[in-house]
DNA sequence: CTGAAAGCGCTAACAA
DNA sequence: TTGTTAGCGCTTTCAG
């Protein structure tokens, strides 16, 4: 079943089935109701490669999310979404796994769907000039930054939190509270992802308040995975390392670890206090509660298409905002 | 950049660009090794709606994936995606929202990926055989069978549990532990959804094992949402009916009950045994863990494929697997 | 092994 | 308002 079919069943050309199919103007509505009768009648589904390809251009704006189901993104993306909606653009979105290509899953899609715009979920730190030649729409990475890449800050836009300052500003807390023994459970200290800028933030609150850094509090555990975690700091633990206070560099990695604590007998509050950042859901339904700072997720999301459409529109240029995290007291800190 | 380009540029045609690109035997090698140099070169991507269109067939095996994020069906999806490609196909996976529409998304992917088959995660359980006309290949429902609809068993495959039979053994696990007022949490008891199959095998439990419903014990939240279910579960405790034990119908809404019973003081287990069904990997890393009922998620999404493929390539017709739960004993238990 | 040319199903000028 | 027709970018016969 074509819209050859359909047309020659409703007795018009396939222009006219075209037209009253995407609600062009000029269709008389005597032909519309025909068009449309018929196809209820055979169920018919335009193909969208078809369309796509036939289009010379579109209101589509590219999302893609990296990590599946990773539930931080999930409000945000509810965010872009009606943001996206709401300035009149279609969103399409795509999600991929943690080892794939962004860029490439990008530049298919550029050209595939003819996109005005992209924006970046959850993307690497360290892109350079010469892997986005591929891309040539504008683009904002969203809840990162090119922290470690060597593209110009007028070549694309960005919207996320201050992930140094976060970290320094979860250390003050402990610290504030008379910690002076932190131990830190990140990913890596220097594999070029957000855990090595919190990880810097770490060093240099440590700096500023005097305390010197131990290596033995540097639980590395290469991943961001709650089963990980738990399991770093299960092994960890064993080492008997004298630590009054943990700061994890996620939540989800705090909810590991605190599993692991709890199964060493370790209290949370009382023998060690716990803080971390992002505030997801899910660690608001633990016990107990987890202290974190909070990203503005639906903010972020929002200020992304912001940021896109005004570019799109040569209303603006690129942008780099920064937004503020908020404390979740929660009942890990003490 | 087209593959006419791409041709021009390599001094070939763009039938031999084609065969190039698509590991076609019947290319030189020397021709081949110029394309991808020029491919290569410009960064040339081709565009998926056109190969799409010109395709005649392919070997994609589409999977639908009802709620976004949903972390229940993480581990499904990974499986159905190992087992997909070993079976050399391809798989494209589309996500949907709560309130969108499968078929049509299923409808329109079979279109226009060109399908041989469909996998449906977590759908409805309502179907009529009037809405599945414009499905026309073979598709299996996996964590989910018809239960409430009228299609008739030889038209789709499926692979679940036995969702009554799991409650039933939720609640005998509370029943065989002294409890008798056995609260349920649920979305709904008549909303054709899996919560009305769990809450049949609760009333079942129930009637076996000779306790009478009591419609005070029910808790009907309308979501399957963690906050609502915590929301539901405070709500519910200000009226003060006696229970000592609590039957939720998923871990999500375990949780979020757990938190409502904490800060209402009601220890668990102690005050109130807790038991739900699902097995997702969040409910293990609470405090206390979760006792629930395990679907085996591995399982489930690659006998989903099994079963797609062996229709797929006439091996076999539509078949219906049941698989059993295992229980994680957990900590709410008592 | 290679190229020309006919589609795939739709959109969008261009005429009528 | 309508229909005709030329693409969109690729795959795939069919000749050569």
């Amino acid at each position: 079943m074509t819209i050859k079919d359909i047309a020659r069943l409703a007795g018009v050309s396939v222009s006219t089935v075209s037209r009253a199919l995407n609600n062009h103007p000029d269709v008389s509505e005597a032909a519309k109701e025909k068009v449309l009768e018929v196809v209820e009648k055979y169920n018919y589904i335009p193909n969208t490669s078809a369309r796509e390809l036939g289009k010379s251009s579109s209101d589509n704006i590219g999302v893609v999310v990296r990590g599946m189901s990773n539930p931080f993104y999930t409000d945000i993306i509810a965010a872009i979404g009606s943001r996206i909606e709401k300035a009149g653009y279609t969103m399409v979105m795509q999600q991929i796994g943690a080892s794939d290509d962004e860029i490439l899953t990008a530049a298919r899609m550029e050209r595939d769907k003819r996109l005005q715009g992209l924006i970046f979920l959850g993307g690497k730190l360290d892109y350079t000039k010469e892997q986005l030649t591929s891309i040539n729409v504008p683009y904002v990475c969203c809840t990162f930054s090119n922290k470690y890449g060597t593209l110009d800050k007028s070549e694309y836009s960005s919207v996320c939190i201050d992930d140094n300052q976060a970290a320094y500003d979860a250390v003050q807390q402990l610290y504030s509270r008379g910690h002076r023994r932190i131990a830190v459970l990140l990913s890596g200290s220097k594999d070029g992802s957000v855990s090595q800028v919190r990880f810097a933030g770490y060093e240099r609150a440590l700096k500023d308040f005097g305390i010197a850094l131990d290596e033995q509090l540097i639980i590395e555990i290469n991943s961001y995975n709650i089963a990980d975690a738990y399991k770093g700091m299960q092994y960890w633990l064993k080492k008997e390392i004298e630590f009054t206070a943990l700061f994890a560099i996620s939540d989800n990695m705090a909810m590991g670890a605190m599993k692991a604590l709890k199964e060493a007998k370790k209290k949370v509050p009382g023998d060690v206090a716990v803080i971390a950042i992002d505030g997801i859901e899910a660690s608001e339904y633990i016990n107990p509660v987890l202290s974190t700072l909070c990203q503005p997720m639906e903010k972020m999301g929002s200020e992304a298409v912001k940021l896109l459409v005004d570019i799109i529109s040569k209303k603006k240029s690129n942008r780099h905002v920064t937004l503020s995290t908020t404390l979740r007291a929660g009942e890990t800190l003490e």
